[in-house]
DNA sequence: ACCATCGGGACCCCCCGTTTCT
DNA sequence: AGAAACGGGGGGTCCCGATGGT
């Protein structure tokens, strides 16, 4: 969230720093608060309010309510290829990586209100008439080429197909932590992701379910 | 759809049978154009044009939109159980008796316009000021007894917890017939849940992929 | 303007004798209210509250705001025939006829306000996206008729085109009543479309400008 | 065109001639878009754009968006007094010269988007609240002069006013160029001013409508 | 009882003409 | 002169009662 970084690099052709600035209040006002109440129950003066300024500053940067849950969402998908390279500097086993992936995105879901809203908007996608990118399909491919890598090392079940399972696996952890959303707030979700993972990434060799790395990993008081 | 039964029980003393029947129109035509385009988009003039009503007609059915899409969402939590029965009714092993269901609930998801709508209104329930049934939990109550009673048989991996297994299978298979839906309008249902069953549920001693029964489920509608 | 006659017979299918009411009272408040402020500068609110609704009424019988200035304009194509057939009920000669007409067409662009805001909505007609009727053709059809007669009554110059003359007389008085309204509020238009008679429809035989008939037309303080 | 004279007087000091340039541009990018839409279908950026300037620049040469019609329409009424000099320069009878007069305005009004911008702008003067010259007045007075002469000369019917048949001359033009423009897009306004000519301005002794001064304007451009 | 007609009021998005910073 | 921000409605839309017909 710091100005530096992974926020709003120079979007645009914002020539004064002033308006990065604004463009940045608004985008992360309207993430917080399409987070929490959706794309629907949000106004664009409630982001505006939100974001300290007024419905002209907010017209001037986005063409349109949709375009700010488009910003948003494209965000959201600007920074998952920096997840995954955080992961992969890691230099883990395919199979450890993919349990760290999953655990680091479920702990921005939980902390980070970009993810929160990213997913949500995602979920009413059919309210906003244009553009949303495609979901999943990028993160699958993620997964798919990890467990590629670990199938070559042959860390799979054989006959089991890396595509399949990688398919399994995002959908297994999209449900669940829609699951944990929708009946108690995200407030278990480590919880129910770890359960995802213990019942379809298979036992790594000699490693436990979780391993320290993806423990680090946890900052917040999961337990 | 017979008067008695899972819908509409003698709803407050209907006397004459055309009301009935305009009651079961008005839910219907909401269901279809529901699962079509979502609550937020669905105006009660939808509703009633497609119902073949007035307004009117729809007002004093309902006392709101909402009460609508609760209505539909009823119907849903009522045919659920009758779909159970009808697994029980065959006396599988508890984990095809699992797989069975799944596939039936798929199968439905897939032609049953009833149960798409419900599904689709459950994810913009934030939309839905008051009362939507609380989804998933008798859903995973159902297959958590199912892999309670396989547990007993010994047919779960030692160690591992039926209840954890039934919340990973509820969240893969809803994650995806979501994602199913999204990227291709649960045209490829079928087989994303033959995966999540391969991937999750233990192998059946003796058993395929896809029993008979689930195979021959296949085919034909739903009931 | 008494509800029986000539405004808003039984349009529709209004079926309460309110809802008629309610018609009624909105167009002609919507006809005050453009012809004294145009279309552009007149909000649906102003109509509503100058006609004693709300909004929501509004809404009910008309689809937009075009559609009233349209169904003003209407009203107004209804009441010309009407107009031309309480003149051919004099039985006067052609030319006597097309005096007379021009007159009472004069007073009621004086005094009507559903003429006034007829021509002025069509002065703005490209503000109004969809649909006004074509102005100025069964008008000027209405004259060339007239002066046809007289032309095969030989009270025309010879030599002169009845059309063009029809044409000629139609812009003169469009243009003179305009005229009047942008200086002097239509406070002269009398006088200026006697003037434009005077100029261009020929003496009739043994008659002088202005006829006994449309002398007893001037109803109010011409002079 | 040129930079003295008629259009934007020395107006406050431009000093850079960039200036002048700008002002100009948009003066006419205005002309053309107000003759083609009206005032009030076109916004600031529209003028911007078409300029090729930014609001910033229009902001900077008008303090609003009405002193843009303002300017325009007396850019104008600039021109009105040189196409009068034109004509007088012509040295011809004074009905033959108001003819000339007449069909020359016709023709700008055909070629000119100033003079289309300028009238359209009048026809919608009360969307534009301060400040437009009045219209007709000057005009009027311009014909007036002439039919003067003429009467002095014994060249119009006994007992008519050269200052009535000056107006009903005025609004038939006037009528006639409007009602051509709104049927026809003003493509057939040449003859139906002619039209206006023969039946309204008196023959003139030897000869015939349209002289062959008249004849030649209709061809080329006006100046 | 059941349903149709009509009217009410509350927003919301959008758009735009304007100033205020650079 | 350009970039950025401002704020005021306008029209449209909708969900929903009140009121009557059948």
């Amino acid at each position: 969230m710091t100005k530096s970084g992974q926020a709003t690099p120079q979007r645009h052709g914002l020539k004064q720093e002033r308006a990065v600035r604004t463009y940045a209040q608004i985008l992360h006002a309207a993430a917080d608060i399409f987070a929490a109440r959706g794309f629907a129950e949000v106004t664009l003066v409630d982001i505006a309010v939100h974001a300290g300024v007024t419905k002209g500053a907010v017209y001037f940067h986005f063409a349109n309510k949709e375009a700010i849950a488009v910003a948003v969402s494209e965000e959201y998908y600007a920074r998952l290829p920096a997840l995954a390279e955080g992961v992969k500097a890691l230099d883990l086993a395919p199979l450890d990586a993919t349990v760290e992936l999953l655990t680091r995105i479920a702990l921005a879901l939980r902390d980070d209100n970009v993810f929160q809203a990213a997913v949500r908007l995602h979920i009413e996608h059919f309210l906003i008439e244009g553009g949303l990118p495609t979901p999943f399909v990028s993160y699958t491919e993620l997964v798919r080429q990890l467990l590629d890598e670990a199938d070559e090392l042959g860390q799979l079940q054989p006959g089991t197909s890396p595509e399949a399972l990688a398919r399994v696996l995002v959908a297994a952890f999209f449900g669940a932590q829609h699951i944990s959303w929708v009946l108690h707030g995200r407030k278990d979700i480590m919880e129910r992701v770890q359960e995802v993972i213990t019942a379809i990434v298979p036992a790594r060799p000699g490693g436990l379910v979780g391993s320290h790395v993806s423990r680090a990993g946890q900052r917040g008081p999961v337990l």
